[in-house]
DNA sequence: ACATGATTGGAGTGTCAACTCCAGAAAATG
DNA sequence: CATTTTCTGGAGTTGACACTCCAATCATGT
């Protein structure tokens, strides 16, 4: 039951097809110009609709941002996937690393992270899309934190490792990297970030 | 030589006072509510100041947004000191872990990083601002960096220890930590980053 | 086929934002 | 004191933005 359902009732398969192709829209332009920087009229002429379109499936722009971090969680997850599902190795971990690596130098460095972007453009200014971006954390957070727990249960990582604590260590090293690697146009900082915080994570395998 | 100076050649002590003023507001107006969030007119009547004023000491939105990362950046650094001068023994990071976490408590984690949350914002959106945001993190890093130099010259940390790497990604994971601490509103994202990145840090003493 | 409701196009509205202009007050300069 | 420059107030301009409205068109179920 997201935010989805609940504000448009009814779809034809041509209605789906089109609150699609506005999510889709939306996400990129606010992705590469931030949701401040991204007009209702740039998202009609990316999508192809007209203006009533935008306001028969969303009630107004802050339904319209829920959507488009929804469709961003799912994105971000699924780029990482199918790693993210099984980050029960140091292995898997730091092929899970040069992944994240791998693909902030497709993009230039540009960009950031698109949970990460819109966190810290709304949390202060539309409070009622906290909850959808700590939904997004979560998910994000629970994938890392299930592996570890899966090695400490399998006796890879000692008994005082908390695998919870540093699930959430390695999201936010994983945040503050990217943001520095935004700003900064180089990828070095994701890396070290990355690096201490499975570095310190091996710390405590046995 | 910042961008100040270059703007404004002439200042009487009374327009200096009033341009202080203006940054001093629009900073606060930022943090609180972002830079698109907040208009010149808000910041006008923050400041107590007429339309043609903002305009008399800053040629545009950009250059007033450029002197409040300066502006902010100041405090940020001044708000650590004297801890940030001489971050060279693992009790004096600890106390710096704590006074971050500390001061995020005290503003109940709102508002995230002042210079984080700009660094976000305008990466993309003002590139103009980006040289002025890289020298922010920058002075940051360097006061985390000469500390952990310190301890490895005099010898509390391995010579395999990489001071710069360890201050870079320390300096990451705090922002992501403020990042999610402001999403969640609690501290404990940021306690979790900082303790991983300080018990690697630890690992590499002596 | 017909009725119902979803879907679409596009003109229109009110508000608010950044920025300009100009003229007068205050301060520095010589 | 005279003059030059900085400083200030506020009205005005231009454009963009979120959002509304209404009429027309299509899809669907019976």
């Amino acid at each position: 039951m997201t935010a989805d359902e609940l504000a448009t009732p009814r779809l034809t398969r041509k209605g789906r097809a089109t609150r699609d192709r506005i999510v889709a829209a939306a996400s990129e332009l606010m992705f590469l110009r931030g949701v401040a920087g991204t007009s209702t009229d740039d998202v009609q002429h990316a999508a192809g609709v007209s203006t009533s379109q935008i306001y028969h499936y969303f009630r107004d722009k802050t339904a319209l941002v829920r959507a488009v971090i929804a469709y961003q969680t799912q994105q971000v997850l699924d780029a990482q996937q199918p790693l993210l599902g099984r980050l029960d190795t140091m292995e898997a971990l730091r092929a899970w690393r040069d992944l994240l690596v791998d693909l902030q130098r497709e993009r230039q460095c540009e960009g950031g992270c698109p949970i990460g972007s819109m966190a810290s453009e709304l949390s202060e200014t539309c409070p009622e899309t906290r909850p959808d971006l700590i939904e997004g954390f979560g998910r994000w957070e629970t994938g890392i934190r299930d592996g570890l727990r899966a090695m400490r249960d399998r006796g890879d990582l000692r008994g005082d490792a908390d695998p919870d604590e540093l699930a959430l260590a390695t999201l936010a090293a994983l945040q503050g990297g990217l943001l520095l690697t935004q700003v900064r146009r180089e990828t070095a900082p994701l890396e070290a970030a990355l690096d201490a915080v499975l570095g310190h994570i091996a710390s405590f395998t046995t």
